[in-house]
DNA sequence: ATCATGATGCTG
DNA sequence: AGCATCATGATT
């Protein structure tokens, strides 16, 4: 692993949602903190279209909420759902698509204390009371990251002074195999399998690690 | 391991 | 009204 992480260009978030989901698998979410770069491995990322995905924030076209998703690729969109949780996607696709990924779950591979004690802080509850997998799920891993959006909303991914980017990762291991399913926890559009994660992962939270 | 429930506030 | 969730507690 290089010592300082390099971050992906903007052109590896122009593609489709669908193709950027499956190429994020492997790479590397990073955070700047005051013990130095928390980085952590995708395991987990889901794909929403735009105006073709009724399951899209997109869908209806752009609002005050949903901007970022029309803007330039490579940036961050956070929303707060649930009235407690965020959520934290990379825009995809040229400006005016409206493509995006959604990140399920992450891997902490550096500074794994900090991560742990921050997932533990926003949560109200006690680091040791937290198992290794403590950022599986969307909202864990904001958590872990201190993923907000009044803090991250549209901030560019791309750029390592930024704080939060995303930088090329160690890919996947020997024995390592991506699996495709529908997406965890929407109504319309069911069907469509835009949910990529590594099977059987530890990372990956179950009972969704191995079903297809 | 699975399942049900409630917390909580922004959104269009 | 509904929501791209999570922690907890009950149950097998």
């Amino acid at each position: 692993m290089p010592a300082l992480p390099k971050p992906l260009p903007r052109s590896f978030f122009e593609p489709s949602a669908r193709q950027v989901a499956r190429s994020l698998l492997g790479q590397l979410l990073c955070r700047r903190t005051e013990a130095g770069i928390a980085t952590a491995r995708i395991v987990e990322a889901e794909a929403y279209l735009g105006l073709d995905d009724p399951a899209a924030h997109s869908y209806k076209g752009p609002t005050e909420r949903n901007a970022v998703l029309f803007g330039p690729p490579g940036h961050a969109y956070v929303y707060f759902i649930y009235g407690r949780y965020f959520c934290f996607n990379v825009s995809c696709q040229p400006a005016g698509k409206a493509g995006c990924v959604l990140f399920r779950a992450v891997e902490p591979i550096a500074n794994k204390d900090w991560l742990r004690r921050q997932r533990a802080i926003a949560a109200g509850i006690s680091p040791d009371k937290l198992s290794e997998n403590f950022a599986s799920g969307p909202s864990r891993l904001c958590q872990a990251f201190g993923i907000t959006r009044p803090e991250h909303n549209g901030l560019d991914l791309t750029k390592r002074d930024s704080g939060l980017f995303l930088a090329e990762g160690p890919g996947l291991s020997r024995g390592e195999k991506v699996a495709t399913g529908p997406r965890i926890g929407i109504k319309d559009n069911r069907e469509a399998p835009l949910r990529f994660f590594l099977l059987a992962h530890p990372h990956v939270s179950p009972p969704h690690n191995s079903r297809l």
